[in-house]
DNA sequence: AAGATCACCAACCGCAAGACG
DNA sequence: ACGTCTTGCGGTTGGTGATCT
């Protein structure tokens, strides 16, 4: 049987895009927005298939590209957020604004692999090249979400489950306020002064209420486990059935999600509005510290 | 000057997941 | 519950311009 074509291709046009299809599709798409790519073509006069018209506006015409080069910052970024998160090149362009998936892929191929290469690191795992990946790659991934949390990001990178991990903003991270920063008295102090912790909670809570304030790019994402996830993570983690390293960062991912994720608070009873400085990162928001519910 | 090789990137393809009837 | 449709993703290909020999 299989599946029937997305479209007729004796009819349609493929290769090259031109002038005048272009202009088309971003005619028909100013008067009627995106969506049903299956009808477009026709509607909007277009012999393409509607995948064609998809991946031409989405990675060519829409208005919101940003064309041109990497910057260093945008370079170190996606370093960064490849080594935690693979090739998912989606994920890491819904991180970098007017950047399309296509275009951090060919980039990730053409230029920063090299890059890496030069610098002795395989761009793959990460690590030196002359080192064998096996036995540190948990701790680096644990190190990856230690430095970088997830936050900012447009609500519908993360709402999609990709793989069994759930990235949803906001949900898990909160915002800091005054009776939400009240220790619950399981963790070590911070170590800051009270001035320096409220200089630091005006700064978070400002940039929460203000997410588009800045022109730097903002690493700060929460990432957040699927219960389903992370109860068949830690049965896994338990007995002898310790999962075999394999090249899936997102297996790793898990583990070292789980790991973190085991937050004391929450073993204690503390509910989400009590959460331990533990639980907090240098920055100032909330990670991990969700349930590991049944 | 011309052919060979390289680098880049737009576009294609197949697959998977979610939506829907 | 199942089959079909639609959309989105990631890997790969192929055209084109730049550089090398």
């Amino acid at each position: 049987m299989g599946r029937s074509p997305c479209c007729e291709k004796a009819h349609t046009n493929k290769g090259a895009w031109t002038k005048d299809e272009d202009q088309r599709l971003v005619d028909y798409i100013r008067l009627h927005g995106e969506g049903c790519w299956r009808s477009l073509p026709k509607a909007a006069g277009l012999l393409r298939c509607g995948k064609s018209c998809r991946l031409r506006w989405i990675n060519y015409l829409r208005p919101d590209l940003k064309r041109g080069n990497f910057t260093e910052d945008e370079d170190e970024l996606i370093i960064k957020l490849h080594s935690l998160l693979g090739n998912k090149w989606s994920l890491i362009a819904g991180r970098l604004p007017g950047r399309t998936d296509n275009e951090i892929k060919n980039y990730w191929n053409t230029h920063i692999k090299r890059k890496l290469i030069s610098r002795g690191i395989d761009p793959q795992t990460h690590r030196p090249s002359n080192e064998t990946a096996a036995n540190t790659t948990t701790n680096r991934i644990i190190t990856a979400l230690t430095e970088l949390d997830f936050r900012n990001a447009p609500k519908s990178n993360f709402m999609k489950t990709p793989s069994s991990l759930e990235f949803k903003h906001n949900e898990f991270q909160f915002k800091p306020n005054a009776d939400s920063l009240e220790e619950p008295n399981c963790t070590a102090s911070s170590g800051m002064t009270t001035d320096e912790e409220q200089q630091q909670q005006q700064l978070h809570r400002k940039q929460y209420d203000n997410p588009s304030d800045g022109e730097e790019l903002n690493l700060e994402l929460s990432i957040g486990i699927s219960s389903a996830v992370s109860s068949r993570v830690l049965s896994a983690n338990s007995a002898e059935s310790k999962p075999k390293l394999e090249n899936n960062n997102f297996q790793f991912l898990e583990q070292a999600m789980v790991a973190k994720a085991v937050c004391l608070c929450w073993q204690l009873g503390f509910g989400r509005s009590e959460i331990c400085r533990n639980c907090q990162n240098s920055n100032g928001f909330y990670r991990f510290c969700r349930p590991l519910d049944s």
